[in-house]
DNA sequence: ATGAAAGCGCTAACAT
DNA sequence: ATGTTAGCGCTTTCAT
């Protein structure tokens, strides 16, 4: 491997001079760069970055914990990171917890390591364990597209989940579909409360109330969502629209209604909620509220960056705005009864 | 930061010792063991990673390149590496290319500044330019999912594409299915010809050829899928049967063909590829080829480890074995026409 | 503008 | 079984 020290003395410099070329080259008299970059050159040195990193206390890497990386909303929001991150000039380390906080601590403990120099949570899980309180004091960390369940003043950069729960349920009050049913995600999920409390906003300015009976709990997959819209089937009244707190719910929920021999959207409305691709390609096309995948990813990146940098943040909180995007799976009952 | 000299002082020992009560804790006596792992405790030490990665001369870590991570076909194949790798004690830094050559360029070079120990590549370009012969024979490389289009003697791990699309095709003929037409990937991508040459093979065995007017090239994305279709739909002879080379671009073509008010299978079949989640929620539900994504990822980061310790591998090119899903998506053809 | 030299934290060869 | 010590390759004072 070829080191400094050998194009140190192929250059006739010290490394210090040939690290300054590469590093401050205003620094160096335009006569020795010259002469040092023709030593680079032809020595084909590259920089060893793990002992850059060493030697500066940086890894220049981030971790990111993702419960799913196969999520097509998450790997968005990946993307999204990862555009910044490069950028920024730091790598991004997957860190895909497939949901266990063991992983996640695993993960996590790269922050105390000196392996990553800080951390975004997909989650809603932080710290893991008391133990962690070390990691949570010292380890620059943002939270992304989900919140904390315990707040406890970390950054978060998130949708503003209740408006646009609020502004979707208001779009299907507008079609006159009065008796709502709603497959949620997992209770304890931040997010879901958030949008489960825009969508009581919406009702309660009709006047209306949610009936327990129509909240059931998905876990945000495909089969869940399809499980879910079959117990509403079997209920006494069947819905008249369903909101569905992600797309891929929304999928497997319609394929249940198909099954049952009913019409989308007019024996019952489905809506759903990221705008995933597939979205646009449903049959019909799946009503939903649009979330800029990869600007969340990317604000929450560049967030991490000015922690790492210790510039102070303007806001802790960045709500970025929804988009309701109106398709073929929502429209007014045509059969009054 | 605790070091591991604070540690050797606590524990009144040498920073020798602390390291081989770490890492070889059968080379120290249970005694000091014990008063080593006392001190690590109180002090809540914990190895600088950077330095242990630095002072071996290897960072744990791998590279993926991807050309679109938020793909659900590739996002699932690094699932499969990331689990294998932290199996092996390795973390995979993730290289979202977009399909950019200075970007895989880029990624690739993390190799040789030792920010990465081996490179995992999932699309068929390597090495990127002849000045990459260093890193082509210096850095363990494996190629999954694809093929490298000039081949060279690199670790490969992929489907039997040609022998699926085979099955998939010799499927639609026993259907009576025999106007067949293809909406293929990228033209250079190997794996396109061989799910090519596969379609041919059946075809020949039926006495058939595939009318070249028949062939038209999408780029794996829904959209291009929608408009194939288009393409195919608009000549004289519609095809009885439209074989897709994933299963984005068979929705993209399923949706376009309801929009012409034809239907699936009655009037056209339609056949994906991949087996991706939604195939099961479509409507009809898909015939597609199941690649087991996951076990393609691991099996790839198994060979790359292998070839990072020094292991000659078995064999130089592993092929997996494919499975035919037939869904609702294929049927005979009911009106002889 | 440049060089000498002291680390960064850990590992491992060598000595005891 | 344990300690001593010399690096790993680079950056960065501190001199000059």
């Amino acid at each position: 491997m070829t080191t400094i020290r050998i194009v140190s003395k192929l250059a006739g410099v010290s490394t210090a001079t040939v690290s300054r070329t590469l590093k401050n080259p205003q620094l160096v008299s335009p006569d020795t760069r010259q002469r040092v970059m023709q030593a680079v050159q032809s020595a084909g040195y590259r920089p060893n970055q793990l002992a850059r990193n060493f030697s500066s206390g940086k890894a220049y890497a981030v971790v990111v914990l993702v419960p799913n990386v196969a999520n097509p909303f998450f790997s968005r929001v990946i993307r999204g990171i990862e555009q910044e991150a490069q950028a920024c000039g730091y790598a991004v380390l997957l860190g895909d917890t497939q949901g266990s906080v063991s992983r996640e601590q695993e993960y996590a403990r790269m922050g105390l390591t000196s392996q990553a120099d800080g951390l975004i949570q997909l989650d809603s899980r932080y710290p893991f364990s008391p133990e962690d309180r070390e990691l949570a004091s010292t380890v620059p960390f943002v939270n992304a597209c989900e919140r904390i369940t315990e707040p406890a003043g970390y950054p978060v950069v998130e949708l503003d989940n209740r408006g646009a729960a609020r502004a979707l349920t208001q779009h299907l009050l507008d079609l006159n579909l009065k008796r709502l049913a709603v497959i949620t995600g997992p209770a304890h999920s931040p997010i879901v409360r958030d949008r489960l409390a825009g969508t009581q906003d919406a009702l309660l300015g009709a006047g209306l109330t949610l009936d327990p009976a129509a909240v059931v709990a998905g876990d945000f997959s495909m089969q869940s969502g399809h499980d879910a819209a079959a117990q509403l089937l079997q209920q006494p009244q069947r819905p008249q629209a369903i909101f569905c707190m992600n797309d891929e719910m929304a999928i497997g929920a319609m394929s249940c209604i198909r099954k049952h021999g009913l019409r989308i959207p007019q024996d019952i409305a489905i809506a759903g909620f990221d705008n995933i691709e597939y979205a646009g390609f449903t049959e019909p096309g799946l009503t939903t509220i649009d979330q800029p995948a990869e600007q969340l990813g990317r604000q929450a990146m560049r967030a991490l960056y000015q922690l790492m940098q210790g510039t102070p943040l303007a806001q802790q909180h960045m709500m970025l705005p929804y988009r309701l995007v109106v398709r073929d799976s929502t429209a007014a009952i045509t059969d009054k009864k």
